[in-house]
RNA sequence: GCCGACGUAGCUCAAUCGGUAGAGCGGCGGUUUUGUAAACCGCUGGUUGCGGGUUCAAGUCCCUUCGUCGGCUCCA
């Protein structure tokens, strides 16, 4: 039951994901997690019982709570009470000020209000001033449990609390905390009194604007996110942390690295990929493919544009309309750019009458797709219009679901470990409550993706009712080097369109069947893929991935004919190398060199020319020295031969 | 789509109360021929996102529009 204020679990603002069979979306709707929930925290600490202090750190204080329940001072309830501070700061500076809810979530806090105004960051200045008088007084925080009644006369002047109020279930009890006369309908708990938030390990963050519920037809209150933690010391390490987020921003990356780039004018949300970003992509397709053929399946390619009738067919047109591009007119019949490439794979699938010796059959397609998104959601190539699915269809007869569930998940978690990404956290979403298609065959489904996941011995978590109308699935979250998770794959079964299209098998039994179908997109998009990438490498590639593998530095200009030589012997080899032939020193070449993050730096001189050798820097800085050439190849040919993703 | 902020040279940024746009990096040319993160000198570069308005005068104020950024919402 959100709402009342500290309940809602609100993901971290930088936290990004989304669904890979979508563009890539920046910001992860992380589900809400019950174990930041008070109640659950309450009842935990029930079940420990008295001796609970045992088992804690030494350092963690207790207040005592409603009913004399004892409970331990957490970053949370800090957070929450800094939510308080903060919106009696701004109760005092807005003193008309209507209050919405005020929550602590992963990183601090936020809370909402309806202003008279527009909050500008010189009221943020203000308002920072405000709480830390607040917490030099050590104002008490006071508990209170009133009648709904009361509750309705307190906040009569509180719109939003009135409907908070107003909708909690009769008999549960209605308490307010009060501090310095500021009153907030809040279940708690909090801390003592606020001093104990520490004024040097708070940071106002930003001004947002928030739908008052999340709902977009009600109205636009304004957010303050504000940052809270134990002590200065762990505020500036988030603060640094954030600036590392700032530094690995693919859209920075990608121009600096000179990977991609978006055009306003040309139309938003549509990549250009550089020849070192397509080079990449291009190492990355082919690497895909041959992973795609050794694991049994097969490579389709279908067309980027189907007559309108398809997509009736498909459904598209009915429940997703809003999300295509317009149509556009050929020979008076509408044609519609597509938004999923599986119509088109159940065009092939008709092609033939299939027996049941056929299946299964797995096709994948790097399909590029378009679909229209609202402009405020897109973000770098984590959110676009236009992207490329590393797509896959498989069909396959209800004896064979479960290998073929089993077989694809294996196969995705190999192929991002291949890419350097070895923390995955699968999630199962089960059947919502709107959706289509019959009770047995969910049910198998669910099982056998659950014996998939069991079966690899992986933890997951369930989201129950979050599958999509058509079918349930399996999404895998990766996590890249900052810690940061992305949902990324996705393996999802269709009732829908197997229905739609009439698909169907001849079965042993020599009648018609309907096989099952499962969507799946293992990277999600290559787009957002490479946003992911670039973030997770900080934009130093892995050796076999880097589109420049060595800089051949030349220190004079006589060393220019030695320089080609080193070049064609590396390009005989199959390395990616280029000479800087600048007119710059050495050094400068060598730093320009580093700003690109190429693994490895090739300075020759005279030594080198004698020696048929090169010396050899990596962009960590580190000096392995001169090396005979064919030492180098072999190292470098051997580690880009393993695909190694940490070694250079 | 919604709320807010922003949009000046390829990039990062400057320009007082409205007075007619400037720096570094980059690019180009020259000198230098260099041993592990920036040699020196010069040149080049902008109808201040687009359109309209106010004003003697607009990068600066107002409106519109496009886009970007931070959120919200959405996400097959």
């Amino acid at each position: 039951m959100p709402g009342r204020c500290g309940r809602d679990c609100k993901p971290h603002p930088s936290r990004r994901s989304e669904n890979p069979l979508r563009a890539g979306s920046p910001v992860n709707k992380e589900p809400r997690n019950p174990r930041y929930g008070h109640r659950a925290q309450r009842n935990r600490l029930r079940s420990l019982g008295g001796t609970a202090t045992t088992s804690r750190p030494k350092r963690e204080v207790f207040v005592s709570f409603a009913g004399g329940i004892m409970e331990p001072i957490t970053l949370e309830m800090l957070r929450h009470s800094a939510s308080h501070v903060m919106a009696a700061s701004v109760m005092k500076l807005f003193p008309g000020a209507k209050l919405a809810i005020g929550p602590a979530i992963d990183t601090g806090f936020y809370y909402d209000f309806d202003l008279p105004r527009n909050l500008t960051n010189e009221d943020l200045a203000k308002i920072t001033e405000l709480m830390r008088d607040e917490i030099k007084v050590r104002h008490k925080f006071e508990r209170r449990e009133i009648s709904r009644n009361e509750a309705l006369e307190i906040f009569a002047d509180q719109p939003y609390k009135l409907e908070l109020i107003n909708e909690l279930p009769e008999g549960e009890t209605i308490s307010l905390y009060q501090h310095d006369g500021f009153v907030d309908l809040c279940r708690g708990p909090h801390v003592p009194h606020t001093g104990y938030i520490k004024a040097n390990a708070l940071q106002l963050l930003s001004i947002a604007g928030a739908y008052w519920r999340g709902d977009e037809k009600r109205p636009m209150l304004q957010r303050i996110y504000g940052t809270l933690w134990n002590n200065k010391e762990e505020l500036e390490a988030y603060l640094q942390h954030l600036e590392e987020i700032e530094r690995r921003d693919h859209r920075r990356l990608g121009r600096e690295l000179d990977l991609f780039s978006l055009h306003e004018d040309a139309g938003p949300g549509l990549v250009y990929w550089h020849p070192k970003g397509a080079r990449i992509r291009s190492i990355v397709e082919d690497f895909w493919r041959k992973q795609h053929y050794a694991g049994g399946y097969d490579l389709v390619y279908t067309p980027h544009i189907g007559r309108s009738t398809l997509w009736e067919t498909s459904g598209h047109l009915v429940t997703y309309r809003d999300g295509m591009y317009s149509p556009m007119d050929i020979d008076g019949q509408d044609y519609y750019i597509k938004p999923m490439n599986c119509p088109f794979h159940i065009l092939i699938y008709q092609t033939q009458t299939r027996s049941y010796r056929d299946l299964p059959l797995r096709w994948a397609e790097l399909g590029t797709v378009y679909r229209y998104e609202r402009s405020g959601v897109l973000h770098g190539l984590l959110r676009v219009r236009g992207f490329t699915q590393d797509d896959a269809h498989i069909v396959c007869t209800p004896e064979q679901i479960e290998d073929e569930v089993l077989a694809v998940l294996r196969f995705s978690l190999r192929m991002w470990q291949s890419l350097g990404f070895t923390k995955i956290k699968p999630y199962l979403s089960t059947r919502p409550e709107k959706s289509l298609g019959e009770q047995a065959q969910w049910d198998q489904a669910i099982a056998s993706l659950r014996t998939a996941l069991e079966a690899e011995g992986l933890e997951y978590e369930v989201d129950e009712g979050g599958g999509a109308f058509y079918g349930p699935k399996i999404d895998l979250k990766v996590m890249d080097a900052l810690g940061r998770e992305w949902q990324m794959t996705t393996i999802q079964f269709d009732f829908n369109e197997p229905e739609r299209f009439d698909m169907s098998y001849v079965g042993a039994d020599g009648k018609n069947h309907r096989p099952y179908m499962v969507h799946r997109a293992l990277l999600g998009s290559l787009e957002r893929f490479f946003g992911v990438l670039i973030e997770h490498y900080a934009g130093a590639f892995p050796l076999w991935l880097s589109p420049v593998q060595a800089k051949i530095i030349p220190i004079a200009d006589r060393h220019h004919d030695y320089a080609q030589q080193i070049a064609r012997a590396l390009a005989a080899a199959e390395l990616r190398a280029e000479v800087d032939a600048s007119g710059e020193r050495m050094n400068a070449k060598i730093r320009t060199a580093q700003l690109n993050k190429i693994p490895y730096m090739l300075v020759i001189g005279d030594r080198e020319a004698d020696t048929r050798s090169v010396s050899v820097r990596l962009r960590s800085g580190e000096d392995l020295g001169a090396m005979v050439l064919d030492d180098f190849i072999a190292r470098a040919t051997s580690l880009v031969a393993q695909r190694n993703n940490t070694e250079l």
